[in-house]
DNA sequence: ATGAAAGCGCTAACAG
DNA sequence: CTGTTAGCGCTTTCAT
């Protein structure tokens, strides 16, 4: 059913039924309370693709992500859909798997769909794929940075500082052999990480070992195995640094059941604040990112591009970056006064 | 740019480049690949909407969840999405927040954007609003059942059997006293948990007590709240069923911390199987539910219906229970050989 | 304030 | 095999 049915059973021409639903000002009151009555009881929905076939605006946004299972991913991906709900707009939420096919595949599909704009979080696309995309006219927002990437809009937390700053305070704490569990992705994640624990080496005088530094997938399971391939190689070390709370809880797992002693024998801090890390005993000392409100900052920096790019705004490329904390808790202990503490 | 400008190019009319876009076979392999090398060197993509304008199939599909954090429900995503895109479907996750509001605003959103199908979990639509969906023409397919609502297309887990397993498991440890941690959405499935528990206790011999269930927040605080409540009432208790792994954590924090032993004073079961329940102390019990395969089964019967309601099939109505399965771990334990077996 | 009519970009029936 | 052309449902001038 179509919008002739809806003017002839109202006994007026398309036009004015068009006009009720686009520009009701330019129509009597009376006529248009007629008409919407008609198009009630004739149970009308107009065609969205016959609307849209002209102008370009859809109410869509895409918001890619690599794992639905991931928290930190949801996370992000509730703010923007808070926003987006707000603004009367509708998310396609895609899954990638980091797979740089399967994201490419997406992010074509989502503009031949001509959503209106893009937000992307940990992206495999490289400065080349992003230009085609600008190229395009595609409005988009990256989630997550990346240092081989050229300047963008984007929101990210600063991973270095945060864990220069807590391994700083491993030091403090007279930790000086400090392992590291990293994940394998993302990887420019990874690699800040790293570069924040060597700066923090650096400037408290210790030298960076290779041998301290260990790859493992990021799940509780590669926390666990990468624990076990530590003890197996029986470096020294006083305490771990897990890229993500999920190994550092596989790590402790395996820790507690060989016997160490935890934070006494070896100190643990975790990443992300995870719900848990505050369950498992001792408590994880955890550095927290504000994931969801880098998903309100990311929707709503895309929402300010969309409405610019219609009025021709200069694009001024934005860069927001949001702090992480360093939360403290048992698990990284404190050498000399472990009992006052806790 | 329109396929005008290709077919002027390529120096070919309209239908030709249709054509190649639709129906390749009926173009000569030469004129083809002309055509090809133009639309690429023009950077051509079809205007999607009017494409679609005349055909329904749109190759989305809508999925209905209540929050992008919850575990259960990502798992459910993640099996749609493993199906939909492999059938080069677009999946469009909708939040729904347990909000009736929101969730038909999606749904009408949805329909209005002819999407091909609709997957609904934890609904709170009501039989008349399915047959309203119904009559509108709308393939759908619901997740977790509800026994308010009449025979749909519908893929679950039985919820009351599982419960009433683990109770009855209880039972045979010689537990007799047995709290409920129930949450409170969404409804029907607590509904389904709390007649297992009745069913079971019946079975065997014991008295249902209203004094023994408590309600709280789906979460670990949840959890946590409902326990202090036990707690302060002082109401003699043997074990405690929590209706989600989340609450059973609360419940095992505060329980702890107030010095009660798990398993020897109170045994605890959760529900859910989430990976932390096997990495706290005591490790917990629970009932795993095959959450992404539910997700894998919805999807497939989704595309079923939506591929045989073009071949206007009759719709024989389809019902899929999937089982759920009891996880024996230390914190239910077991009274007289605790140390044997852990 | 309303109507007639010319598109929007594409598909498909029909003709050749 | 390819071209012509009539729609698809809606929006938007341009008249009236």
């Amino acid at each position: 059913m179509n919008i002739k049915a809806v003017a002839d059973k109202a006994g007026v021409s398309v036009a004015t039924v068009s006009r009720v639903m686009n520009h009701p000002e330019l129509v009597t009151e009376e006529t248009r309370e007629h008409i919407l009555s008609v198009m009630k009881k004739m149970n009308y929905t107009p065609n969205w693709f016959a609307r849209n076939i002209q102008s370009t605006r859809t109410g869509m946004i895409g918001l890619l992500i690599h794992d639905f299972l991931d928290a930190s991913n949801m996370e992000i991906a509730k703010g923007v859909e808070s926003i987006a709900h707000q603004k009367g707009y509708h998310v396609m939420l895609c899954n990638t798997e980091f797979n740089p096919v399967k994201e490419k595949e997406y992010i074509d599909t989502l503009l031949e769909r001509k959503i209106d704009g893009l937000i992307l979080t940990s992206t495999t696309l490289k400065n080349s794929d992003l230009d085609k995309l600008k190229k395009q006219g595609a409005n988009y927002v990256l989630v997550g940075k990346n240092k081989t990437i050229n300047r963008q809009n984007i929101v990210y937390t600063d991973y270095k500082t945060a864990t220069e700053e807590a391994i700083t305070y491993l030091i403090t704490l007279g930790r000086t052999r400090i392992g590291l569990a990293l994940g394998e992705y993302p990887k420019p994640e990874i690699e800040e990480k790293l570069e924040g624990y060597k700066r923090a080496l650096k400037e408290g005088g210790i030298l960076f070992d290779e041998k301290l530094v260990y790859h493992g997938e990021n799940s509780i399971e590669g926390g666990y195995l990468v624990a076990s391939k530590m003890l197996d190689d029986r470096v020294d070390m006083d305490a771990i640094f897990a890229s993500t709370d999920q190994m550092a809880l596989g790590v402790l797992d395996k820790l507690k059941s060989a016997g160490v002693h935890i934070p006494e024998d070896i100190a643990l801090i975790g990443f992300d604040d995870l719900r848990i890390g505050a369950l498992v005993e001792p408590k994880l000392t955890t550095i927290s990112k504000p994931m969801y409100r880098m998903g309100l900052m990311a929707a709503r920096l895309l929402f300010d591009i969309i409405e610019g790019s219609e009025e021709d705004e200069e694009d001024e490329v934005q860069e927001i970056a949001l702090q992480s904390k360093l939360k403290i808790r048992k698990s990284c202990g404190n050498k000399g006064r472990l009992k006052e503490i806790w």
